[in-house]
DNA sequence: ACGCCACCTGTCCTCGTGGACAATACAAAT
DNA sequence: ATTTGTATTGTCCACGAGGACAGGTGGCGT
């Protein structure tokens, strides 16, 4: 069940390395921040990384090296002392995930798994707070929303396609032909004035 | 791979109650809110809910048996036309994730698993949104720009392929060839992980 | 000099997209 | 009863996108 991707472990400490060895099928470890960009450059794009240097200068978020490779990396930053403020700040600087230096095996293959998949990986009690910090403050105003002129069916299929669906697979999606998605999106077109799905899903996620 | 605990999938959509018999093991249908207390007794505590009933009156999560039984239960929402304040509102209202209805079957089941172990899934806009959300008062230090793995030609082809242009456009507007703006996209699809320049459109413009 | 890399170009080929003609069924409104 | 709107499906066709091969140039560092 470990993530198919060859996975890359960044840490000084041994042991900690050594307990890391097991979450992924044949792991390579590095010791600096420096290796990121040694390692991305051979595929390796999941990277399991330790916060707490030995020897702490900076933050490691802050290292030249980290910005320059994290924008193609899936990267799982963890921390011996998790703190809410240490999370939002590595997770601001690209990072996918934040957790808990020695969370279980497979705490950590999971949120590995999320983050190989795209998606983000928070921890219980920093997600909690994040959604109480957002929940007093909603702008939530009723602005022209895009969809307002469509009908039921035609904002479904607006919706998958904006986030890349092909037609096809809204079709086998709703349960409907690829003719009829193609009728509903032509509708949509018209009625948002828009050429493609490109400038649909622009529209739709209020691109501009 | 599927998750061990039984799991519930509440929907009056047969087609999507088919689609989500996949998720489970052995999988149990209930069509009304109110099935859910039945189903808790059970021993059901993972639940698998489409927010878009047939017949829409109140929102789901404002229904008494849905007040009544969160607490015990690890709820899956999943809406078709995924809304970050819908999001907000049903995970301040006990749920445990919130993703797209016809999102990957892959995707689904990660994120069962996910809260199934008693942790919180959000999907990456969602996600992201309250990250910047909150950094409001946060350094802002040199974040991940979509741009940073690419080069200066692709950065420009990628900006004019995420507005719309098509690749003649754009190579009528770097006075390059077309060929060439080919390659330069092939290069930022594998660069950025992307597949095509919807995903890259949205990625260059901050989406998911 | 050699290698690496950014940049540029060429030709096939397959496939999804979107437009242009259609048509049918069903509901609610007039 | 007729009209209007929504949802559905059909075929044909032109075009662009993107992958799969291929190549050639010039700069820059060792």
């Amino acid at each position: 069940m470990s993530p198919a991707e060859p996975l890359l472990i960044l840490t000084d400490d041994d042991l900690l390395a050594e307990r890391w060895q097991a979450l992924g099928r044949s792991p390579v470890r590095a010791r600096r921040v420096d290796d990121l960009g040694t390692w991305r450059a051979t595929g390796h794009r999941l990277v399991l990384v330790d916060l707490d240097p030995r020897r702490p200068d900076a933050p490691l978020w802050q290292h030249p090296a980290w910005q320059h490779n994290v924008a193609g990396l899936s990267i799982l930053a963890a921390s011996a002392q998790p703190d809410d403020d240490e999370g939002l700040a590595v997770l601001n600087a690209g990072a996918s995930g934040y957790c808990h230096t020695h969370a279980p095996t497979a705490t950590l293959r999971q949120a590995l798994d999320v983050i190989a998949g795209g998606e983000l990986w928070v921890g219980r009690a920093l997600l909690s707070r994040l959604l109480r910090l957002v929940d007093t403050r909603l702008p939530r105003v009723g602005l022209a929303h895009w969809s307002t002129p469509l009908t039921e069916r035609e904002r479904e299929v607006a919706q998958l396609a904006a986030i890349g669906d092909s037609n096809l697979t809204i079709a086998d999606a709703l349960g409907i032909t690829e003719r009829t998605v193609k009728a509903h999106l032509k509708a949509v077109f018209e009625k948002l004035q828009v050429a493609d799905r490109l400038q649909l899903a622009l529209r739709v996620h209020g691109v501009r």
